[in-house]
RNA sequence: GCGGAUGUGGUGAAAUUGGUAUACACGCCAGACUUAGGAUCUGGUGCCGCAAGGUGUGGAAGUUCGAGUCUUCUCAUCCGCACCA
């Protein structure tokens, strides 16, 4: 049998489309497992991260449905997004035909890798069936409150634009042109996320050990939870005065309520509700509300570089001690946390202190080290001991902390809060390649909801893309719509969703029943059944954004009664980027590997047994042509090897004992991959060694050539290796075992016993030699043939200890 | 700064509970078959050394009969977040 990929995976790619192969069933009794791997945007071409992601799924799948699993292995495409405008504004093409026409090309790329998805379940978020549901699912949301629209400073990208979420801003750029994003006052629907915040933090420990640590410290980090004492400041009467009593005071959060006795200055937010009527109202000097202007207007970036604010002329008084307290402008309090206002404890916190240096204001300490000197250098930020404040002095700044809030909260001054990093998602999005947002504005009524028996607003075909402003605004009819509610003339919301959103819910949607995908979005029967996903896998990059959004929708679905679970995936895997030369493939570097090319020259096996076998799936992968060849001998070998293996439909039986050494040594080979195969998928993930294990057993079966041993071992071989290389697995097995061999095989234990071991011999843990013995020698025997061994090293040496690791080794302890 | 991870041959990487370090593969070297080889097969290959032997998992120390694995410190690299009060 001579190997050649192009016929033998034309073959089975069709055999497995006419035979519907990988359809899941829709038997609910039997036990199921659901494989998902992120599915990809329709960006033209599938590169080799892709090729990564969906071999791990395959895999996954191909193995689970060896086992008897009922198996769900779906595709879609996340296919919103504004690559797809940008291409119609570069070439004039339109958003949709580029779309679909990436779709279809990609689908083929697929089909080429031998990838077992399920055909029938194939999804478009574009379509306007999905459109339909997911506006229908908004509706739901507002009317549960968990939609907003409100006026609010939002991360504007100049270049895409759009409005970001918070999510989508990587330090301070956009995401996706790297384009500094700037603050921009805008109306803007928003999910309330935070709502969720407790839940979606404490929920990620449900998800330890199914999920990558790392991933879990990202989340854990991102919802950004802080716990300390909010309160309020009054401003003295002066200060009152100048405000015209507009103002009693604003209120602050801080963690550090230990530190409050050595508050010496307030700041606010240049973008403050004070600050803005000061200006407003005329009470700052030109020359301020001038730095004040330039404040608001730099980047965050920029904002970052060095500490600068300007004192308002205000005083507000110390809660405890009456003191007044001047309160300034400073460009490091962050409007978007907490209140956007602070107290200002120099002595105790790096920020406040480079401030209060800067300015010359005071730095009153409190609390200081237990064995050290304060330093006038620095801000003391570590656990001490406070003074200077009445009668906390003398106690740990730790134990200090409830302390302080308690008696805040005695005296009804304040109380304990809890702040969050995270904020609402803002969803929507000044373009046109997406959901509309199924929202009228009517002049009597309002905002108002669309009827969902209208549903789905879909996008007008007939539009103009030229990058400047929103097309759907620009669109001469679309918007005109009559108001749901009273009939009358109203424009219809032209911003549409995030992309998100649709990334959002698309694993409850595979779990539908395609001949319901008309009448319902799932059926509750359908997502108990099939939900959660046992295993998710995609890039890392979506430990946040993606993942964070999937699970809160899941607890908004799980509260709108259409589901009953909290967490819809049970175990993560985020695989590694693949590389050349050292860095991450892109068109720019011009390291690229086509994957299309590699099928060509090789075949989709050979693509897909480099990638699993040249790294575990959670590390890097650096792409190897040479090791890429390595994988196609091997599959070369394994296919032509197969001529000596006899014709069977059942698995051989073979009369261990009477087996030579060779043929003994190759069977327990080929158990031994079996073993490890059967770990691979549930615990390590470890494909690299699971292949490597049919390497040596290939080896091994080629020192013997007993055919009834060959035959055992393609079997099983054959087996392991489907998941991996399927097709040539499929040619071997319908050749040789009649498909009959993808199915678990028992493991044998009788090949694992040996008559002998070699031990290791070490004096002093060094290791010196080794001897041969019987399996069941007793230790006294064991360490009398070790002495002879070991004769020329223990002489003239005094034994002190001898220990036997029974079937590992033999350490003697030596002094001489 | 905070958090997470990773350091093992020339390279990608292996190594149950601490128990013969470097499996498997790439590369390299030698040989065989060949008109030829970027095909195939066989053998070799951590480092130093002719050898005996020594040495070796980023570095330092510790626990142990025995450490890649456990503990402490340290160095380097990568990733994520970052003025979050």
């Amino acid at each position: 049998m001579e190997y050649s990929s192009k016929s033998i995976e034309k073959k089975w790619q069709d055999f497995w489309k006419q035979n519907r192969s990988f359809e899941p069933s829709e038997d609910f009794t039997k036990e199921k497992k659901y494989i998902l791997s992120m599915f990809p945007f329709p960006s033209g071409r599938l590169h080799m991260g892709h090729v990564r992601n969906y071999t791990l799924s395959d895999a996954f799948a191909r193995y689970y449905r060896q086992q008897n699993f009922n198996v769900l292995h779906p595709i879609g495409f996340d296919s919103f997004g504004m690559p797809a405008e940008n291409a119609a504004i570069k070439n004039g093409s339109h958003p949709k035909k580029w779309t679909y026409d990436n779709i279809d090309y990609m689908k083929n790329e697929f089909y080429s890798l031998g990838f077992s998805f399920s055909r029938e379940r194939e999804l478009a978020t574009s379509d306007e069936l999905y459109t339909k549901f997911e506006q229908s699912f908004i509706i739901d949301m507002y009317e549960k409150g968990l939609l907003y629209r409100k006026k609010g400073m939002l991360n504007w990208c100049p270049h895409d634009q759009t409005v970001l979420a918070n999510e989508q801003v990587v330090e301070g750029c956009c995401w996706r042109c790297d384009t500094p994003i700037v603050k921009k006052d805008m109306n803007q629907y928003y999910f309330k996320i935070t709502q969720y915040g407790d839940e979606l933090l404490n929920d990620l420990k449900k998800l330890e050990g199914g999920w990558p640590k790392q991933v879990l410290t990202m989340q854990e980090n991102w919802i950004g939870k802080s716990n300390g004492l909010a309160f309020d400041l009054f401003f003295d009467e002066i200060s009152l005065a100048k405000l015209n009593n507009s103002f009693k005071g604003f209120d602050v959060f801080t963690t550090r309520p230990d530190t409050i006795y050595g508050v010496s200055y307030t700041a606010l937010a240049p973008e403050h509700e004070i600050v803005s009527y000061m200006i407003e109202n005329a009470l700052l000097s030109e020359d301020v509300i001038t730095q004040i202007k330039v404040m608001k207007t730099t980047s965050s970036i920029d904002r970052q570089k060095e500490k600068s604010g300007v004192s308002l002329g205000l005083d507000v008084l110390h809660p405890l001690t009456g003191k007044k307290v001047p309160v300034w402008i400073a460009n490091f309090v962050l409007m978007d946390y907490g209140s956007g206002a602070v107290m200002a404890v120099p002595a105790h916190d790096d920020r406040d202190f480079d401030f209060a240096k800067k300015y010359d204001l005071p730095i009153n300490a409190v609390i200081k080290p237990y064995e050290d000197e304060l330093s006038a250098d620095s801000a003391f930020t570590e656990v001490g001991v406070l003074f200077n404040s009445h009668e906390f002095d003398e106690m740990n700044s730790k134990e200090a902390q409830s302390k302080i809030i308690e008696h805040f909260e005695a005296k009804k001054i304040g109380k304990k809060t809890t702040n969050y990093k995270l904020k609402d998602w803002g969803v929507s999005r000044q373009r046109y390649w997406g959901a509309p947002i199924p929202f009228v504005h009517c002049d009597a009524c309002g905002l108002v909801m669309e009827k969902k028996e209208n549903l789905p607003i879909a996008l007008p075909e007939d539009i103009e893309i030229t990058g400047e402003g929103n097309p759907l605004d620009n669109h001469p009819t679309w918007k005109h719509c009559k108001c749901p509610a009273c009939g009358n003339d109203a424009i219809r919301e032209t911003d549409t969703m995030d992309t998100f959103v649709e990334s959002s819910w698309y694993f409850l949607r595979f779990c539908a029943s395609p001949k319901n995908w008309e009448t319902e979005a799932f059926s509750q029967e359908q997502i108990k059944y099939w939900m959660g996903v046992d295993h998710y896998i995609g890039g890392i990059e979506h430990a946040i954004l993606h993942l964070l959004y999937a699970r809160f929708f899941t607890k908004v679905f799980r509260d709108l009664g259409y589901i009953e679970f909290d967490e819809p995936f049970d175990k993560l895997l985020t695989q590694g980027m693949v590389l050349k030369d050292g860095a991450k493939m892109s068109k720019s570097k011009g390291n690229t590997v086509d994957p299309d090319a590699i099928i060509e020259k090789y075949g989709a096996d050979t693509a897909r047994l480099f990638i699993l076998f040249a790294a575990p799936p959670t590390q890097e992968l650096e792409w190897n042509d040479s090791a890429v060849e390595g994988a196609y001998r091997f599959i070369k070998r394994f296919y032509e090897r197969s001529s000596h293996v006899n014709k069977t439909d059942k698995i051989p039986t073979i009369v261990h004992a009477a087996l030579s050494k060779e043929e003994k040594f190759a069977r327990k080979k080929v158990y031994e991959a079996l073993v490890r195969a059967n770990d691979v998928y549930t615990e390590k993930y470890t494909f690299n060694t699971m292949i490597a294990g049919v390497m040596e057993a290939m080896n091994a079966l080629n020192l013997q050539n007993n055919s009834a041993v060959w035959s055992e071992g393609y079997w099983i071989l054959s087996s392991i290796m489907e998941p991996v290389i399927p097709h040539t697995c499929w040619d071997i097995s319908s050749e040789k075992f009649a498909l009959k061999n993808f199915s678990s095989v028992k493991v044998l234990d009788e090949v694992f016993v040996e008559d002998t071991i070699t031990l290791g011999v070490s004096i002093n843990g060094k290791r010196r030699t080794e001897i041969e013995v019987a399996t069941d020698e007793s230790d006294e025997n064991v360490l009398k043939i070790a002495k002879e061994s070991a004769a020329k090293w223990l002489e003239g040496q005094t034994l002190l200890k001898e220990i036997v690791v029974p079937k590992k080794l033999v350490n003697f302890v030596v002094k001489g």
